[in-house]
DNA sequence: GCCTTTGCTGACAACGTTGTCCAGCCCTAG
DNA sequence: CTAGGGCTGGACAACGTTGTCAGCAAAGGC
C-alpha cells in the first residue's frame, strides 16, 4: 500500500475551514475578546456589539472550539465510563443511570466496554485520563488498580461500581451480593431444597467470589452439605453454562434447585431447565425482562443497576465539587422477588 | 536522588499538579521536543536519551495532554454517538457495535441519549462537534438537521442510523421497515387473519411511518379493509399501549392479532394478551431476548442492531479515510422469524 | 473645567503539545 | 585537513481559547 503524499497535492478534508473567533472578530470589527465575552454570554459588551458579533458568528457558521477552550480552563466538563459490555441490559441501565447524572451535571461521557479484559480497561481508562476527562466510573476488570494512582493524585476522580477497586483506595458502590445470594439460597432451602447447585461467573471477578461466599455460608449455616460437584464457576459463556447445568441434572442423585450467578447463567440455565422431565426450581441474581412472563415465571435476587450508577455519578461529582474525606463504600442491597420458578417443591 | 515517598499515602494529593513534557525534559535533562519524541514513538533518538526520558516519565506519573495534541493537530480521535435511549437493548446493542468499530481505528467514543427529545439531540449533537469530533453516528430524534450543515461543512463527518436525516442530504443506514412488515403482516393474514391491530410508535419518527405504511399497504394489496380503531400510532410508554390493545380486544368485533411496531409496544402487548380467554395473534417488529422462551414464543420481524451500528461506523470512517461521492443510503432487510405466536388461528 | 469613576474594549500572554528549522556533533571521503 | 553528510537535539512558533490588564471614552463630582 503506498503511502498518499503528504507534502504535496492530494490534501485530506482540510480543517483550516474551521472559523475560529479571530475569523468572527474580524467580520464583526471588533476584538478578539470581545467575541469570546459574546460566546460566553459574559457583562459588559453593548447590545449592540454583541448583535454584530452574533450575526457574524451566524454567518461564519462558528463553533467555538472546546479543545482549546479546556486547554486553557483545566476542566474538561466530562467524564468517562468503563464496564465490561454495553449490550448487557444491567450495564445498559447503569450507563443510562450515570449519563442522565453527568448530563444534570453539564458533562459529556466517553463509553468504553471492556470486555472481561484487564488490558483493555486499562487502555480505556487511561486513554480517558489522556483525554483530560474530569473524573471516571469504572466496572473493574483488573485485579490491579495501581496504575491509576499517578491520575487520582494528579486531581482526576474516580469512583468505581460495581465491584471494588483492588490494590487502591477508591470511592465503590457496590450490591450486598452475599446478603442477596443468602436470601435466595435460603428461600430455596425454605421449599424442602437440600441439593442446590451454584452456577457462577469467573472466580476472578470480585461479585463472583461474593456471591459463591453467599452461597457457601448459607448453606453451612442450613447445616447442609455442599457436594463440589454442585458448584461451578467459570465463564458465562452458553455453551459451557448448558453443559453443568445437564450435567449437574444427570446421575442418581441431581440438584433440585439452581442458583444462577447472574442475568446471563439465568437465561441459559432457563433453557435447559424447560426440557427437563421434572420440574428443578430455579433463582437468579439479576432481575431481567420478562423474567414475569415465563412460566413459571422467574424468581430473582434483583440489583438495581440504575441506582447503582446513579448512586456512582452522584458520589464523583460530589467528590469533583471538592467533598473530601476517606474512600466511601456503598453498598445497596439486592431484594429478592418471588414468582414462581423458586418455590418448585423439592 | 531520594524520591519523595509516595507510597505511605503520606503526601496528600496536590491537585492540578499535572507534569507537562518541559517537567519531564527539565528531570531528564533534554528539549522539550525530545520528549515528544519519545512519547511519540518518533525516531531520532538515541536509546540512551529515549532511557531517561522513560524514567522521568515514570517518576513524574506523566501523561500526555491530548486536549494539547488535539488542538495542534486538528483530528481528535473521536467520535460521537448520539441515539434514542441507551438502555434499550436494541440501541445498545447497536452503540455496542458502534464502540468496537470505534476502537479498531484508534477512536474513543462519546455517547448521549436523545430520549426523543428533538432539542436535546441537537444539544448533544452540537456539543460533540464543539469537542471536535471527528464524525458522528446519530440516530435521529429531530425533524430538521439542517443545524449540521456548518459543521459537516467544517469536515465532520455524520452518519445517520435506524432512521434517514431530514432535510439534509447525508448517509443513512437503515432497514428496510415497510418490507419488514410486510412479511410480518402477510404472515398474520396467510393464518387467516382479517382484522389485524397496528400499534405503533409516534408518527413523526421515521421508522413508526415506514413501518404503518408497510401495514396499510399489506392490507390494501391483499384486498382487506382497515378499520381506522384497530391503528393506534403514539408514546410507547405501557400504559398507552395497555390500554388501546385493550380497547382493540373489546367490541363484537375484536381483533384477531396485533402487529406490535417495536420491542417496546410487543413487550407490553404480550403483558395484555396472556391474560385473554382466547388467544390473540402476535408479532412484532425487533427481536428480543427470550422471545423464544415465552409461551407462545414470539414471532418477530428481526432487525439486527449490531450490524446496523457496525455498518453505519464502518461507513463514517470510510468517509474519515477520504472516501468522497454522494450521500449514501444502505437498507438492510429485516428477517422474519417464526416461533409460534404469530400462528394462532385466525 | 478638571479629576475620578464607570463601562466597554482590545492587546497580550498562557495553556501543553507538535511541526519547522537550524545548530551542533561525529564520521567518512577526498 | 577540510568538506560534506547523517544524526541527534533544541529553540521557536503555532493551534484557538481565556485571564489579566491597560486604554479610552463618556459620565459624574467638585
Amino acid at each position: 500500500m503506498v503511502e498518499p503524499e503528504r507534502a504535496s497535492g492530494a490534501a485530506p478534508p482540510r480543517y483550516g475551514a474551521r472559523p475560529t473567533m479571530k475569523d468572527v472578530a474580524a467580520r464583526a470589527g471588533v476584538g478578539l475578546k470581545t467575541v469570546s465575552r459574546v460566546v460566553n454570554g459574559e457583562p459588559g459588551v453593548t447590545p449592540d456589539t454583541v448583535q454584530r458579533v452574533q450575526s457574524a458568528i451566524e454567518a461564519l457558521g462558528f463553533r467555538r472550539n472546546d479543545s482549546a477552550r479546556v486547554l486553557r480552563k483545566g476542566r474538561t466538563a466530562s467524564v468517562g465510563l468503563v464496564l465490561e459490555d454495553l449490550a448487557d441490559p444491567f450495564y445498559s441501565s447503569l450507563s443510562r443511570a450515570v449519563e442522565e447524572v453527568a448530563r444534570d451535571h453539564g458533562s459529556l461521557l466517553f463509553t468504553g466496554s471492556s470486555a472481561e479484559d484487564p488490558e483493555r480497561e486499562q487502555e480505556l481508562a487511561l486513554a480517558f485520563c489522556a483525554r483530560r476527562v474530569d473524573g471516571l466510573v469504572i466496572v473493574p476488570a483488573s485485579q490491579d488498580h495501581r496504575y491509576l494512582q499517578p491520575e487520582i493524585a494528579a486531581g482526576i476522580a474516580a469512583v468505581f461500581v460495581d465491584r471494588p477497586a483492588e490494590q487502591l483506595e477508591a470511592d465503590a458502590v457496590l450490591t450486598d451480593n452475599a446478603g442477596g445470594v443468602r436470601e435466595g439460597v435460603t428461600h430455596l432451602i425454605r421449599q424442602g431444597h437440600r441439593r442446590i447447585a451454584f452456577i457462577g461467573d469467573q472466580r476472578r471477578i470480585h461479585t463472583a467470589g461474593e456471591r459463591l461466599r453467599g452461597y457457601r455460608e448459607t448453606m453451612a449455616d442450613a447445616g447442609l452439605p455442599v457436594d463440589e460437584s454442585w458448584v461451578s464457576m467459570g465463564p458465562t459463556a452458553a455453551e459451557r453454562v448448558q453443559a453443568e447445568v445437564t450435567r449437574m441434572l444427570q446421575g442418581p442423585e441431581p440438584v433440585t434447585a439452581v442458583f444462577a450467578g447472574n442475568n446471563r447463567v439465568s437465561v441459559t440455565a432457563l433453557r435447559v431447565l424447560v426440557n427437563q422431565p421434572r420440574p428443578v426450581a430455579l433463582v437468579g441474581f439479576d432481575d431481567f425482562e420478562l423474567a414475569d412472563l415465563l412460566s413459571p415465571a422467574v424468581t430473582v435476587v434483583a440489583q438495581d443497576p440504575a441506582r447503582l450508577g446513579r448512586t456512582a455519578a452522584q458520589l464523583l461529582f460530589r467528590r469533583l465539587e471538592g467533598e473530601t474525606g476517606p474512600p466511601q463504600r456503598l453498598e445497596l442491597s439486592g431484594r429478592l422477588i418471588v414468582r414462581g420458578s423458586g418455590e418448585v417443591a423439592g
